[in-house]
DNA sequence: AAATAATACGAACGGTCGTACTATTGTCAA
DNA sequence: TTGACAATAGTACGACCGTTCGTATTATTT
C-alpha cells in the first residue's frame, strides 16, 4: 500500500464522519484539509474534482455498510435467521457511534432526491442493491419454509426498509428512549407476520 | 394586508418551493432574490437574517401541512376513519406538485439532526407536534371501540410515521410506481391489525 | 398636501467555496 | 545514489455566500 493510497484511505475515514453528520454538500475540501492537517490543493488532488471526492465518499460508506450490516448477516444461516439479523444490523448500523451524524447515504438520498447527475445515480444504484439484498433473504426464507409462499416479498421489503429509515428519525433526531424498541418490535412483527401458520 | 406582508408571503411561497429541492441549506438568499425579481437586500429586510428566514419557511411548510393532511383528516369521523385519512393525506403530501421536491420538514430533520440550534428546536417540535396528532387519533379510535384496548399507541404511530417517511425514498428518489400501492397496503396493514376481533 | 414610516435598491464588505496553475518535497526503483 | 515520478504545498482566481449601510422610492397616515 503506496504512501498516496494510505493518505486516500485516511482522507475518505475523515470525510465519512463529516459527511455523515453535514451531508454530502456540506462536506467541504477546505475544512476537511484542515482536520487532516494537509493543504487544501494537496487533499484536491487525490480525486480531481468534488464530485468525484463525494462518489468516494458514498462508495466508502457503502462498503463500510457491506462489512457492517449485510456480510454479518450473510454469515447467518439462510432463512429467517439472516432477514432478522439484516434489519437487527440495520438498526445497530444507526447507531453505531462510527458514524457519529447516521447513515451518510440515508442523508444523501434526500439531499439529493432532486439533483439529478452522477452523484444521484450513484446513490440510486447503491439504494436498489440493498433492497435487492433484502428481497433475496426474503424470497430465501420463503424458499426454505419459514415464510409464507404467497407473500409478497417486495411489499415485505419496503415494509422492513421504511421501519428501518424511520428509526434514524426517532432516535437521531428526536431522541426517544423507546426508539430502539420500536424498531425492533416493529421488524419483528413483521417477520412474525410473514411466518407460516403453525 | 400590507404590501410588506404581500410580498413577505410572496418570497415564503417560492422559498418553501426552494427549500423543498435544495433543503434549508441550499436555500440562498442570492438566488431566491433573483427568482422573485427583487434585489437580495431587500428580501434580506423582511427577515433580518438567514437562520430567520430559515425559520419562517420551516413555520409556512408545518402551515401547509396542518392545511393539507391534519385538517382534512379533522374533518372525518373520529377512530378509523380518521386515522387513515391522517396516513392517506400524508402519502399524497409526499406526492403533491405544490413541493416539487418533497416534504421539506422531512428533509430538514436529516439535514439538522446533528446541528443544534434554534433550527434544529423548530423541527423537532413540528416533528413531536406530529406525532401527537398520530398518537391521538389513533387512541381515539381505541376509546370509539375500533381498535383494540391493549394496542400500543406509540407502538403504532412510530410504524405508521416510519411507512410514511419510506414511502418518501421510494417514491421520489427510487421512483418506484409500485411505491404509492406499497405504502397504502402497509398502512391499512398496520390499521387492520389494530382492530378489534371480529 | 405634508409628514412619516415602510419598503426596496445598489454597492460593498469579509469570508469561503471549488478549482487551476506552479513549485517544492518526498518516495522508491534502478 | 541518483533520476523519475508521485505526493503535497503554495498561491491565486472568480464566483457566491450572508450581511451591512446609505439612499431612493413608495405607502400610509396625519
Amino acid at each position: 500500500m503506496s504512501k498516496g493510497e494510505r493518505t486516500r484511505a485516511a482522507i475518505l475515514d475523515q470525510a465519512l464522519a463529516m459527511t455523515s453528520t453535514d451531508g454530502l454538500t456540506g462536506l467541504t475540501i477546505g475544512t476537511l484539509a484542515d482536520r487532516l492537517g494537509m493543504s487544501k490543493s494537496g487533499l484536491f488532488a487525490h480525486f480531481g474534482s468534488k464530485e468525484l471526492l463525494q462518489a468516494a465518499v458514498l462508495e466508502r460508506a457503502a462498503d463500510l455498510f457491506a462489512d457492517t450490516v449485510v456480510r454479518p448477516a450473510l454469515a447467518q444461516p439462510r432463512g429467517l435467521p439472516r432477514v432478522l439479523a439484516l434489519f437487527e444490523n440495520w438498526i445497530a448500523w444507526t447507531m453505531d457511534p462510527v458514524l457519529p451524524g447516521g447513515c451518510p447515504i440515508q442523508a444523501a438520498s434526500i439531499e439529493f432526491d432532486d439533483r439529478p447527475g452522477p452523484i444521484q445515480d450513484l446513490i440510486v444504484k447503491q439504494q436498489e442493491d440493498m433492497r435487492r439484498v433484502v428481497i433475496g433473504a426474503t424470497r430465501r426464507a420463503v424458499e426454505e419454509g419459514h415464510l409464507r409462499t404467497d407473500l409478497d416479498v417486495e411489499q415485505f421489503a419496503f415494509e422492513g426498509i421504511s421501519l428501518c429509515y424511520g428509526f434514524t428519525q426517532s432516535y437521531r433526531l428526536l431522541k426517544n428512549p423507546k426508539a430502539e424498541v420500536w424498531a425492533r418490535t416493529a421488524v419483528h412483527g413483521l417477520v412474525d407476520r410473514g411466518r407460516v401458520r403453525g
